[in-house]
Order: structure tokens, then sequence, then C-alpha cells
DNA sequence: ATTATCTATAGATCTATAGATAATGC
DNA sequence: ATTATCTATAGATCTATAGATAATGC
């Protein structure tokens, strides 16, 4: 025992990539400091000096966990506009999408535990919506209207909304009901719509 | 001390009643007992002549919060029918409604609780989300149509998904662009949408 | 010498129970 | 006699810390 500064930083980011997990799983103080250690490799004690608190993991869960997606396609140079709306939109309202919360998108996994939370956890979360929302205007034909960023912002509520009920559904039937009826109503948003 | 039975069931209203309050302000593993007792002004002893277990008021506290607001108008014998759309989004998407969750929609205040809990819970999650899409769809036009289902659905989504981003936004106007996008959007989708 | 991780534990908190107390209701 | 509520506490769990151990890195 005794590791390296780089192993010390690659245990740093295994924590937080497992709590980012595990956190969407079971809400924001879903799981302890040391259940979370242990299914790291990992005892308590290590866990407080890599974070001041359990809180200040969390924060920084909450932050990959909202940006890992967009960060993954940033680092590969892909624009969000080269992703097509479709299939943008049968990825998140799949049943895998549904079915996996740890891997997910966080704001349909957390949304109460992040409105709950206290500033650091806030404003992350806060930022990533906007940027959210800014890619999903990017993914509108004529990114640049006014119509475009209302959609974005629309398509985004109810995508969020839709994973979030359909996961409370405890009927595979109805649940699909909600996951294929918003699916087909957000792909044609940018043809129709109001407006 | 020693109250008559009369007493004792509105006693249990009374914490159920509390705890629908309290479970949607912090989540469903939020308020603790003994807590929860003390605000109903009672102590934590008498708790388990109410529930066998925390889990039991927490399934009863659901029942009450999803059903609040419909029992209430069974009650009161309005159709929902009669409550006219606009005039129920106005609500739903108002500052006031984001701002005291406690006595709000527990759809967009415990959506991953619920989704999160035992079957006893997600039974009736489930069982009100239908009921709730019902009286959505009751207050389309042409409310025996598909589309007046279809378009119930994605009100209800979009809906319960824009409250929440909303109550995560910590900027005032960012959270109000959300609520009155979204708040427009639902009011012209009997008219536009799709099909 | 420094430090990343480990073992062990203190202290706080939370659920649930035991036994006492003072009303109700046959 | 029964029981609704109270006081007090056992037992479990969780965050955070103290001190030991065994590597790193000057």
């Amino acid at each position: 025992m005794g590791r390296s500064q780089l192993e010390k930083q690659k245990t740093h980011e295994r924590i937080v990539a497992l709590a980012a997990k595990r956190l969407r799983e079971e809400g924001l103080d879903g799981i302890g400091v040391a259940d979370l250690m242990k299914e790291a490799g990992l005892t308590v004690g290590g866990f407080y000096k890599h974070f001041a608190s359990r809180d200040e993991l969390v924060a920084e869960a909450v932050e990959s966990a909202v940006g890992s997606w967009r960060k993954h396609q940033e680092e590969k140079g892909i624009d969000p506009a080269s992703i097509p709306l479709d299939a943008y939109v049968d990825n998140y309202l799949s049943e895998r999408h549904r079915d996996h919360c740890g891997e997910g998108c966080a704001y349909a996994a957390l949304t109460a535990d992040m409105a709950r939370s206290g500033d650091a956890v806030r404003a992350i979360a806060t930022e990533g919506l906007r940027k959210n929302f800014e890619a999903m205007t990017a993914r509108m034909p004529e990114p640049e209207t006014r119509e475009a960023r209302q959609k974005a912002i629309i398509a985004s509520c109810l995508m969020t909304g839709a994973l979030g009920l359909a996961r409370v559904a405890n009927d595979e039937a109805f649940s699909k009901e909600i996951l294929e009826t918003v699916k087909q109503f957000v792909k044609d948003l940018p043809n129709g719509g109001t407006k």
C-alpha cells in the first residue's frame, strides 16, 4: 500500500466513474462511502485522501454523469449537429436506456435529486442543462432561429419526462406505450409542432 | 395519553398527509420517522401502532400524494373534462408549483424515487399514472380518439419533465424560459402537434 | 521523508422495540 | 381491560478520523 501519483489519479477517476453510475442508479444519497469503496476494490479509509467529504464526491460524480456523453462526443470531435435527431431519439427512448439508469442520462435519473441539492450540484446541473439544450438546438433545422431553441427545450423536457415515467410504470406494455408515443412525436417535431 | 379510535384515525391521516408533503419535498428516503412524528406534534414511540414499518408509511403517503388532487376533484364531483386545458397548464407550469414541491404533483417531485421503489409503491404509482393520462385525455378535444390519448401522454411527459428541469435550473431567467416555452406549446397541442 | 491505502473505531443518525402512563369503552 | 401515546434505548448503518503499513520518489 502506497501507490504512485499517477495511480492515485487513476484511482480517483475510477471512484468518480463508479459513483456516477451507482448514484444514477440509487439516487444521490443512495450508496454509502464504504460500499462504494468496496465495489471499487478499496476500503473506506482511503476515501478522504481523495475527497473532503461525501458531498464533494457527489458533486464530482454529478459533473461526470451530466457531461459524460457530451464530453465523449467532443473528445471524438463529433459535432452534435451531425447526429441526426431520429437516431438520438431512438437511442434515448429505448428500452435499453430505460433499463440501464446507471449509464444513462443524468437528468432523467436524478432530476429531483439535483433540484434538492446544494449550490455546487445545482450549478453543475444548470450549466450542463444549458449545454444540452444548445446541443439539441444544433440538431434542429435552421438552428439559429428562436423556433429551433424552443423545439430543443420541448424535445428535452419531453424526453426526460417520458423516460422518467416509463421507468415508473410497472407494466411493460404501458411503459412501451409511453416510449413509443413520445418517440414518434419528437421525431416529427422539426416538421410539425406549433408555428 | 390514550385516545379514542376516531382520534387515532385522525392522527393516522395527519401523519400520512404530513408525510405526503415532506416526502415530496425531500424524496422518499428523506425525512425520518422521529422527525416526522415531531413535526406532527407526536413522538416516535406511537409510530409503529400506526404503521408496520417506515416503508408502509411511504406507500400510504405516495398513494395520498399521487391521488390527492384527483381525489379532491372527484369528491367535489368535478369532471376533469370540465377543467380547461389552458387553466390546468397555467397552474401546473407556474412558479408557484415549481417552488412548492410539497403540495404539488408527485410525478414531478418523485419520478426517480418511485421508479427505484419496491412493488407496493410502483403499483400505486403506475395506477395513478394511468388515471392521470385518462384525466388528461378527457381534457382534449374528441377525447375518444387515439390522437387524444397520444396528446395526453405527450402533454403529461412534457409537463412533468419541464417542471423537473425548471426546478433543477439555478437561474431564474433560465428556469422561466423552460416553463414559458413549454406552457405555450402544451396549450397549442390540441390544435397543432403532429397529425 | 512522504503518502496512498489499510484496519479499527468514534460519534451521529435512524429504524424499531420494550415498558410505562393515562385515557377510552365494554 | 384495552390501547394510543410517551420515554428510553437497543442495534444497525453511515460519515469521518486516527494510527499503522508499505510503497514511491527526492
